[in-house]
Parts: C-alpha cells; sequence; structure tokens
DNA sequence: TAGCCTTTGAAGCGA
DNA sequence: TCGCTTCAAAGGCTA
C-alpha cells in the first residue's frame, strides 16, 4: 500500500500499482491527465473497451510517453488514428474539453507563480503549469497540508482558490453548482444538481459551513486569509480537516479551516439518540448534502432540518419499507403485516461499507466525466474513471487513500460493531441464487 | 423491477 | 497466508 509517509501506514494502494510512477515521472502523468479525457472519450466512443485486445501495436511513442509503460493500456493503441479521428469529430462537436476551467487540473497544487496579479490563475497559466509537473509539491511541508488545500479544491471544484477570481467564477458557480454560492452567502440553496454535489460531501457533512470564498490560494499560507490577511490558526497536525471530531469532544474543537474563531461544529447533545453520536450541524450544506444523497421523500424539508439525528450517509433506511408502510395505511391491517412491520423496525437500518478511495475517486470525478462526453452509463464511465485513477500521481491517488482511510476511521467510530459481514451475508444468499 | 455491467479497494471467509 | 467473493457508487440496459 502507498503511503503517505512512505511506507508502513494501512492503506494507501497497492505497491506495485504506484511503483510504476515512481521512474515514469510525474510531468507525463499530468500531462497525460491533461489529454487524457480526449483519450478516454476516444476510447470510449470507439468500442468502449475491448479488453481482449492485445499491445501488439502498442509502440506508438506519442503513446509512450503520455502513459506509464507498465499499464499496459491495451485497448487503447488498437485503431489509434480512427482513435484519434474520432477524437477530432469529437472535439469538434461533442467533446468540449472540462467545463470546468482549471478542473480538474487545478487539482494539482503548483507553487510557481502562473497566477494573474490579482492572485487569479490564468485559464492558460492552469494549463501550462499543470503540464510543467508537479515537482512543485514538495513545497508543501506536510502532505496533511497539502491534502488540505486539495480538499477545499475538491470541495468546490469551480471555486477558484485563488483570491480575486472568486468573482469572476461566481455566476458559472451559482449557474451549476450552489454548493459553493449558496454558502459563500449562507443563503439557503434552492436546488442541488446531483452531479455537482461534491462527492465527498459525506466526510464534508462534517465539517461544512467552513469554507469560506476566501480560501487562500494553494501558492499562500492556508493560515492566512487571503481577503483580510488575518492570520488563521494553522491546521492542527493531529486533527483531520475532514474527521475532526470524536463523540465528546467535537464541541470544543474549532475547525482548523473556521474563520475568526467560529465553531464549526456546534454541537447539541440532547435527545441524540442515533448511532452517530457526534450532532452534526445541519445547514444549506447538510440541505445540499442530503438531498443528494438520500432519496426526496426521505429529505425533509429545509425548514424543519434539525441540529440532530441527521443520518450517516451510511445509513440507509429501508425506504421500500415506508413506501409500504405508507401505502399499507388505510388498507389493511392484518396481524400479519403488523407482524412484518414490528420485523421491520426491529431491524437494523443498512449501514453501507465506507467508500475506499477509489469511490471517492469515482464520485468525485463522475460528474466531471459525464459533462466532457455524453456517456451516462455507470460501466463506460467507470471504465474511465478507472484508468484515469491509474493515471493519478502517487500524491493525488494518497489523497484519496487518506481521505477513505479517515473515512473507515469514522465508520469504526460511528458504528463500533458493524461489520461488512453484515451486508455481505445479506446478499451472499441472493448472490448465491444469482451466481 | 430486480439484477447486470464496470471500475478499485476493503473486508470477510474458507482452505 | 493466499485466493476468492462480496460490497460500496452510479445509471443505463436487459430479461
Amino acid at each position: 500500500m502507498p503511503q503517505l509517509n512512505g511506507g508502513g501506514g494501512d492503506d494507501l494502494g497497492a505497491n506495485d500499482e504506484l511503483i510504476s510512477f515512481k521512474d515514469e515521472g510525474e510531468q507525463e502523468e499530468k500531462s497525460s491527465e491533461n489529454s487524457s479525457a480526449e483519450r478516454d472519450l476516444a476510447d470510449v466512443k470507439s468500442s468502449l473497451v475491448n479488453e481482449s485486445e492485445t499491445n501488439q501495436n502498442s509502440s506508438s511513442d506519442s503513446e509512450a510517453e503520455r502513459r506509464p509503460p507498465p499499464r499496459s493500456e491495451s485497448f487503447r493503441d488498437k485503431s489509434r488514428e480512427s482513435l484519434e479521428e474520432a477524437a477530432k469529430r469529437q472535439d469538434g462537436g461533442l467533446f468540449k474539453g472540462p467545463p470546468y476551467p482549471g478542473y480538474p487540473f487545478i487539482m494539482i497544487p503548483d507553487l510557481t507563480s502562473p497566477y494573474l496579479p490579482n492572485g487569479s490563475l490564468s485559464p492558460t497559466a492552469r494549463t501550462l503549469h499543470f503540464q510543467s509537473g508537479s515537482t512543485h509539491y514538495s513545497a508543501y511541508k506536510t502532505i496533511e497540508h497539502q491534502i488540505a488545500i486539495q480538499y477545499l479544491q475538491m470541495k468546490w471544484p469551480l471555486l477558484d482558490v485563488q483570491a480575486g477570481t472568486l468573482q469572476s467564477r461566481q455566476a458559472l458557480k451559482d449557474a451549476r453548482s450552489p454548493s459553493p454560492a449558496h454558502i459563500v452567502s449562507n443563503k439557503v440553496p434552492v436546488v442541488q444538481h446531483p452531479h455537482h454535489v461534491h462527492p465527498l460531501t459525506p466526510l464534508i457533512t462534517y465539517s461544512n459551513e467552513h469554507f469560506t470564498p476566501g480560501n487562500p490560494p494553494p501558492h499562500l499560507p492556508a493560515d492566512v486569509d487571503p481577503k483580510t490577511g488575518i492570520p488563521r490558526p494553522p491546521h492542527p497536525p493531529d486533527i483531520s480537516p475532514y474527521y475532526p471530531l470524536s463523540p465528546g469532544t467535537v464541541g470544543q474543537i474549532p475547525h482548523p479551516l473556521g474563520w475568526q474563531g467560529q465553531p464549526v461544529y456546534p454541537i447539541t447533545t440532547g435527545g441524540f439518540r442515533h448511532p452517530y453520536p457526534t450532532a452534526l450541524t445541519v445547514n444549506a450544506s447538510m440541505s445540499s448534502f442530503l438531498s443528494s444523497r438520500f432519496p426526496p421523500h426521505m429529505v425533509p424539508p429545509h425548514h424543519t432540518l434539525h441540529t440532530t439525528g441527521i443520518p450517516h450517509p451510511a445509513i440507509v433506511t429501508p425506504t421500500v419499507k415506508q413506501e409500504s408502510s405508507q401505502s399499507d395505511v388505510g388498507s389493511l391491517h392484518s396481524s400479519k403485516h403488523q407482524d412484518s412491520k414490528k420485523e421491520e423496525e426491529k431491524k437494523k437500518p443498512h449501514i453501507k461499507k465506507p467508500l475506499n478511495a477509489f469511490m471517492l475517486y469515482m464520485k468525485e470525478m463522475r460528474a466531471k466525466v459525464v459533462a466532457e462526453c455524453t456517456l451516462k452509463e455507470s460501466a463506460a464511465i467507470n471504465q474511465i474513471l478507472g484508468r484515469r485513477w491509474h493515471a493519478l500521481s502517487r500524491e493525488e491517488q494518497a489523497k484519496y487513500y487518506e481521505l477513505a482511510r479517515k473515512e473507515r476511521q469514522l465508520h469504526m467510530q460511528l458504528y463500533p460493531g458493524w461489520s461488512a459481514r453484515d451486508n455481505y451475508e445479506k446478499k451472499k444468499v441472493r448472490s448465491l441464487h444469482t451466481r
């Protein structure tokens, strides 16, 4: 497993996956990623994925430059000309490039100076400094700092963390992703498009409302307010920006990214009986989160949101049971129904497995891939995402491994007795029948 | 309408 | 310990 600290960690991925990146040079990785959308789209559009293809014609130099040799994307090299032709065709129509300027490439922190005098990052500079490589990662003193910054960019893909560009992008954000905008304005979001809900929302919900629009650009100290210049408390190295709260302590922990000492986790403990002991503040962000993670009928109206009792995304209330109960109201009151209802009530809510690193990555990038191409089938999208996952640099992958690790840690804290076996056995019966 | 497809990673389980 | 299996998300597709 790759580790942020270089070894001995728990679960940052397979070493064999990352070894190949060590000698390939991340610069090529970045460059390849820049064009990965076109190639991915071309691949998918031409033939989705033909796993049976061989590497007989894989001697393309340009291809070798863009892709790590160990990752023999066998299907990629076949009919390269046709793929390029397909890409050209799509380039003129279907493929329009990333709809979000600088995203996801902006996720790559760069300490060079592609920024405009006002601190913003010119679109051209974004591309250029993206292609210039990632050697500046070393400028970050700690991986956690890096993750925190990247997290800000992940949380709001449309939000240019560079100070000064916020207004120019506000229109775009408002039009396509209300999350940054409404958080900025502290207004209640009206509609949260599922595709633009940040996939890491489950994590964010534990620390939402803390990322104000003036998040410092990566090249600025994270603890300085880019607007006011007021230094902010640095991120405590021992507290995760994603899971800083633990039962009983969350109320006293000011979020490291919080502003002017604002309590980030206002905790109300009264009457909380949910498996999640840490009462989560329900606000605009949470409302959006609920809308995206739960069926509409499960999402209470915003005005009824309470500061407690918010289910964790991992908890799936048996909606079918609820619907069936509602449909039976006033119709049947047989004892059989009542018995089954009691049994259902006794059943524990379905606690889902915590998402792994790739799942987190998929959730984040799915909307982008869908936006770049017209594909909507998850099977095809996942193929693209799987390849992009392998194309990620170690740092980028480590970011998701770290998120997944924290997700599991939180999951363990919230559900001490939960085991993957609980869900495993439920579907095992079905699988035995179907497979 | 349930299940499949497709991806990676975590976890469980049996040998 | 190793290898296999299941599940997590997602949405179109299929029987």
